[in-house]
RNA sequence: GCCCCCGUAGCUCAAUGGAUAGAGCGUCGGCCUCCGAAGCCGCAGGUCGCAGUUCGAGUCUGCGCGGGGGCACCA
């Protein structure tokens, strides 16, 4: 990449400059490239402005020497502006990178930042209790999205869904299912209360039904409600996994939490907590303590905001018995129920989430490598973060390979009114049913188009309409566009004298050659596609490539306006073509990495 | 009470601590005898407040104000 060889350049001019006594020894800070505004040049390093202190000089003193140590370079030129010190790609550069991108093809954008290192990204994992819902959209969006471009920069990824399969959840899904198969078969059977209300379930509950008949009627209630929650949720991952591949999504595997204890992994991450006595009995549960201290009372239980300001009242200082742990409470979580009463006297009974936290980290980093290991959360669960770093720190192991993206949540709107889902309520939206609406290509758009911080708020009323109007189609609009071209060039090319294979590759590897501002401009906008997967591999925030795409686009659509391929002169029109063909490369790749489909004709 | 996220143009959102804060939608005005008008060009319009750190703050820190989420032996 061009940028990390400037940086370097700058590195090392720093060290010429200080060997060379032209600036005073220091520790040399690490060198950053910014993107200017156009006039000022393609990157900009202000590093001699975060010198002026330790090297008691100038800004542009210091960027002066530095520039003198620069060797020349064909790709770009230097120069020193107020302190920052700015490069600018040579035309020659830029015409060149035009067939590095060609013969780069599928594999143009991609790096070597993650060096094949085991990635992996899990995510979806909503509990299978129903069909996939708007809600999972953006979690597999954002997730599948993160995939594609750890791929792209150099990790071997791994995808995951983590089946929540274990304990009373089966139980209490298979309650429901169990009704809905009663009265579907006529027989008499009230919903349980909390049960899933939802259409999903009934229809799920048909589908068995249908399938296996009426044997569950005669066995024992307990044992059919089991072997029914059990058929209910292949049934229920069944249909997810067709609706998330009406999405362009697959998974490497479907991980079941239920495997952590068949397997032994929960005991064996809990013996390792064991030895380092982070785990507590208090109250006839097991919890987790960080620090291995005792559990306190009140801990770990929300309180009311009437308590709270109860305690207050009562006694300020209730809280602070010993001084200093106010600080401390800052690094260290609270301490968190491993195993509750119940279960310990129970064992059918389901652990708590964080009960399977442990040995899933566990497994990720220790067992499987994994680093990064993603997890895609939503906002719900935002307290558990502090929780697997803190477990993953008590097992001793790499703390940053843990990486924990909480997103938003998507509000609807209804009527003017925002409504929040609910499966157990009965009142979520199907991802089924948005698809048959938007199609997957503008349903991924919509949910890249935000930073995850961002709430999404999704209006049915205006779907159809917003759809219409979605940028997606901008983008892909450009694309599109260009095949059309290079459709026009090949039956000019065939009314026309055929071009010999030598011909053909002439202009091929020739010099090809641009001047127009559009066409440099276009140019460089494409060669950011490198910087950009690793912006998103780094950051793990994929809606850079929404503001990217239409960047690109934008760029194509000035070059198109401007310079005209089909009837200008050989020579300027086969390279116009060359660069047009190297955009739709980079539209294409742009698109794929966000799972969207790129046309070729709209 | 404590923790996390958000507050940027009329609306929805962008902006690795860098120079003059950008798009889309909406408004208004232009552009098809010319490679696809799902397009292009133009006008108008903005960082919640107060301190601080920094050569430089929309971005970092503190305190306010406003909105959302969380602090379960639920999932």
């Amino acid at each position: 990449m061009i940028r990390d060889h400037i940086k370097h350049a700058v590195e090392n001019a720093i060290a010429a400059a200080q060997a060379c006594g032209d600036l005073p020894a220091f520790a040399a800070p690490a060198v950053t490239l910014a993107k200017p505004r156009p006039e000022m040049g393609d990157y900009a390093a202000s590093v001699a402005m975060q010198l002026a202190r330790v090297a008691k000089m100038a800004p542009p003193a210091i960027a002066q020497r530095i520039a003198k140590q620069l060797p020349p370079n064909a790709a770009y030129t230097a120069e020193v502006a107020a302190g920052y010190l700015n490069f600018r790609l040579t035309a020659a550069y830029l015409a060149g990178q035009v067939n590095e991108i060609l013969q780069a093809g599928d594999q143009w954008g991609n790096t070597n930042l993650g060096n094949g290192q085991n990635a992996q990204v899990e995510h979806g994992s909503a509990n299978p209790t129903g069909y996939a819902t708007i809600g999972t959209a953006r979690n597999v969006t954002v997730g599948d999205t993160l995939a594609n471009t750890l791929e792209a920069a150099g990790y071997v990824v791994h995808r995951e869904w983590y089946v929540n399969d274990a304990g009373s959840q089966v139980k209490k899904f298979g309650t429901s299912i169990y009704a809905r198969y009663c009265q579907h078969l006529g027989k008499d059977e009230p919903m349980p209360g909390g049960g899933y209300m939802g259409d999903d379930v009934a229809q799920t509950a048909q589908l068995i039904a249908d399938k296996v008949g009426d044997q569950y009627l005669q066995q024992p209630r307990e044992q059919a409600i089991l072997a029914l929650g059990r058929l209910g949720i292949d049934s229920i991952m069944d249909s997810i996994r067709a609706t998330l591949l009406r999405m362009n999504i697959r998974y490497d595997n479907f991980f079941s939490e239920k495997s952590l204890y068949t397997s032994g992994q929960s005991e064996r991450a809990l013996a390792l907590l064991r030895a380092k006595n982070l785990l507590v009995e208090h109250d006839g549960a097991l919890w987790f303590s960080e620090d291995g201290s005792p559990i306190r009372k009140g801990q770990g239980k929300k309180k009311t905001d009437a308590e709270y300001a109860n305690q207050a009242d009562a006694d300020p200082d209730a809280d602070n018995g010993a001084e200093g742990e106010a600080d401390e409470a800052q690094t260290a979580i609270q301490a968190v129920v491993v195993r509750s009463a119940k279960v310990i006297s129970d064992p059918d009974e389901r652990a708590t989430y964080f009960c399977s936290d442990i040995p899933y980290v566990w497994n990720k980093v220790h067992d499987r490598g994994f680093n990064p290991a993603v997890y895609v959360w939503g906002e719900d669960h935002q307290a558990d973060v502090p929780r697997v770093h803190a477990a993953a720190r008590a097992l001793g192991l790499n703390d940053d390979a843990v990486k924990i993206l909480i997103y938003r949540f998507i509000t609807l709107m209804s009527g003017g009114q925002e409504v929040r889902m609910g499966k157990r309520k009965g009142n979520a939206i199907w991802i089924d049913d948005v698809l048959d609406e938007t199609g997957p290509d503008a349903l991924r758009y919509i949910m890249l188009s935000r930073s995850i911080d961002t709430k999404i708020v999704f209006d049915l009323d205006l779907l159809k309409e917003q759809n219409d109007k979605n940028p997606v189609f901008y983008v892909q609009y450009a694309h599109a566009r260009i095949c059309s071209i290079e459709r026009k060039v090949e039956e000019q090319g065939q009314s026309q004298a055929p071009r010999s294979k030598n011909q053909e590759s002439r202009t091929k590897n020739q010099d090809l050659r641009f001047e127009h501002v559009a066409e440099l401009n276009l140019i460089r906008k494409l060669l950011e596609l490198p910087e950009i997967v690793e912006m998103v591999a780094t950051s793990l925030q994929p809606h850079h490539y929404i503001t990217y795409a239409r960047e690109i686009a934008q760029a194509f659509s000035a070059f198109y306006e401007n310079c005209r391929i089909l009837d200008a002169a050989p020579d300027v029109a086969a390279a116009r073509l060359q660069l047009a063909k190297a955009s739709r490369l980079t539209l294409a790749k742009v698109l794929r990495l966000m799972g969207i489909t790129a046309p070729e004709k709209m």
